[in-house]
DNA sequence: TAGGGACCTGCC
DNA sequence: GCAGGTCCCT
């Protein structure tokens, strides 16, 4: 329950380029709403920001539960990293990728704080639109502890595994999630049963392939999903989530010969696999490029 | 391992 | 009518 901390953090968008509007509307985060006056607000974990954009730089205020809120900013679109020595490496193994660099200047990956928003973000995507994501993860968070007043209105954190694990099919369903009403009480029950959130945590320490086999085994998450949360909400940055704009991205660049050619499991698993065999811990990171600039070049999409 | 259909909703 | 992942069945 806190209004924002003091003084405002800065952040100089000329030395940590950041595209903050692209990072937060391309289905990598989804706890992000735009607010009057160019600004957002957003949640990650326990902390939540409300950051003005200004030319050149950014002006945050918000609260991180005790925490430096500048760092926890910075730790969560990966401001510690090099922006530019990043791109000049995938450059230097992939030059045939600059147009999609070029395109997307300030995109960075966000790195969750809380695995279980993530994951559960990620299991509203399934056969998905972004317009309707949004709602579905917003419903879900409606379920949350109150972190922070903003304007008259209680910020929410993203509820815990239990909160989740409680749900009704019937309940979600109401609440519009389809089908996917069914998977995601199971999937909680699922992490439950595995030892709850430090499982999750756990899989942060263990192999990108070890993790990603075992959220294979979660009810509703296939491979794409295991994809997506062993880079999102694990920080496995090796994995390469094969969705339909990155295999159609993929096509474009590596394999001409299977243009209009469908995607299967065993195709997808072969983009993946070169993309790590070219950029080894960059594979997530040309994914994300590809994908996003595909995303826009194309019109709306999932993720 | 491939190929089919069902699932749920919103956009074309 | 179709896109978009997962699951189940052949």
């Amino acid at each position: 329950m806190s209004k924002p901390t003091s003084d405002p953090v800065e952040i100089n968008l000329r030395d940590t380029p950041l595209a903050l509007e692209e990072c937060v509307t391309c289905g990598q985060v989804f706890l992000w709403t735009r607010r009057p006056g160019g600004r957002w607000l957003g949640v990650d974990g326990d902390a939540w920001f409300l950051v003005e954009v200004l030319p050149d730089r950014l002006r945050i205020v918000g609260d991180a539960n005790g925490q430096d809120l500048g760092a926890r900013f910075r730790r969560l679109f990966r401001l510690d990293e090099d922006l530019d020595a990043l791109r000049n490496t995938i450059l230097e193994r992939g030059p045939e990728l600059a147009p999609y660099l070029g395109r997307r200047p300030g995109l960075r990956m966000a790195r969750p704080t809380c695995p279980v928003e993530a994951t559960f973000s990620f299991l509203c995507t399934s056969n998905n639109h972004l317009a309707r994501i949004g709602g579905m993860v917003r419903w879900l968070q409606g379920l949350g502890p109150v972190i922070g007043q903003f304007e008259g209105e209680p910020v929410r954190r993203f509820p815990g595994v239990d909160r989740i694990a409680d749900l009704s099919e019937e309940a979600l369903r109401e609440a519009g999630f389809g089908y996917r009403a069914k998977t995601i009480p199971l999937a909680a029950r699922a992490i439950q049963e595995r030892g709850g959130e430090a499982w999750l945590h756990d899989l942060r320490r263990a192999s990108y392939e070890e993790a990603h086999a075992c959220l294979l085994d979660l009810p509703g998450v296939g491979p794409k999903l295991a994809d997506c949360i062993a880079l999102f909400a694990l920080h496995h940055t090796e994995a390469v989530p094969v969705d339909t704009h990155l295999w159609h991205a993929a096509v474009q660049v590596y394999f001409p010969d299977l243009r209009g050619v469908a995607a299967t499991p065993q195709r997808s698993r072969v983009v993946g696999d070169h993309l790590r065999a070219r950029f080894g811990n960059l594979a997530g990171w040309v994914q994300h490029f590809l994908f996003v600039d595909t995303l826009r070049e194309r019109g709306r999409g999932g993720r």
